[in-house]
DNA sequence: ATAGGTGCAAACAGTTTGCATGTAT
DNA sequence: ATACATGCAAACTGTTTGCACCTAT
């Protein structure tokens, strides 16, 4: 990104003001209130170039298309539902995590994410029993 | 998954015997050694099955399809370079991870993904400094 | 015997690309 | 002025669905 233009300070605003993962079709239609002419082309290829730059962060869930969000909101673990597919957004306050990486990499962000079944879901019921099996 | 198939055999063995994520279409490649007519429809059925009974993981990378594997082999880092886009598998040996999630939630395997650039893409060459920036 | 599985082809959804036009620098 | 950005439409790729045939139970 190295030009300033309206389409991509569109892009940016609604990201920033939405506070969570969006897809491009999500910035496509919040942004088209700022830029009413704005294209998917674009909203893809100034996405890219953001990710290339750190300014954004790419976001997967199984089954859906990606969603990108600040780096900055990241900090919460995404628990996929390996039944019903749902993705929870779990707090990652008591959980620690102590990273070290091998030499030459450098970390952005991070992203934990636990498969698993949700309440909903789980065999049992409702009784408490987390942790890793 | 509820009947014994010899493409349902074929799909787990050639991910079982990769130790890898595979792709739908490394599955049929693989899967068509066993089986010959192995078609794309009953690979992306039966995975999904797989999926729901906790047997197969399905692991995403940004920009390429998904891939599934045994929850056995996920513990490990997934590097994903915000740059080039690779994924660089990298032993979770010194960093550790305690979760601890809310009552309900059943943990069947957990994934931690880390951004950011690999010693490649690194703006400043190839000097160590590694850490959560 | 029959419910469930398979595989082809066609439909879909998300993403990328070609190209003429527009615009920030 | 010009190199870069935009947006439409068309191409691509990964995934799902309709349907007739097959097969494990």
């Amino acid at each position: 990104m190295e030009r300033q233009t309206k389409q991509r300070q569109a892009i940016l605003q609604v990201i920033r003001e939405q506070g969570r993962p969006l897809t491009v079709d999500e910035i496509l239609n919040y942004g088209r209130f700022h830029v009413p002419r704005l294209g998917m082309t674009t909203v893809y290829r100034s996405v890219r170039a953001m990710l290339r730059e750190g300014v954004l962060l790419g976001v997967q869930y199984p089954g859906q298309p990606t969603r990108y969000e600040m780096p900055a909101h990241s900090d919460h673990i995404h628990f996929i539902c390996n039944c019903c597919g749902k993705v929870h957004d779990l707090p990652l306050s008591q959980t620690e995590i102590s990273l070290q990486l091998p030499d030459g990499f450098v970390a952005k962000g991070q992203e934990l994410i636990v498969y698993g079944f949700c309440p909903e879901c789980r065999p049992g019921g409702k009784a408490a029993d987390a942790g890793i099996s």
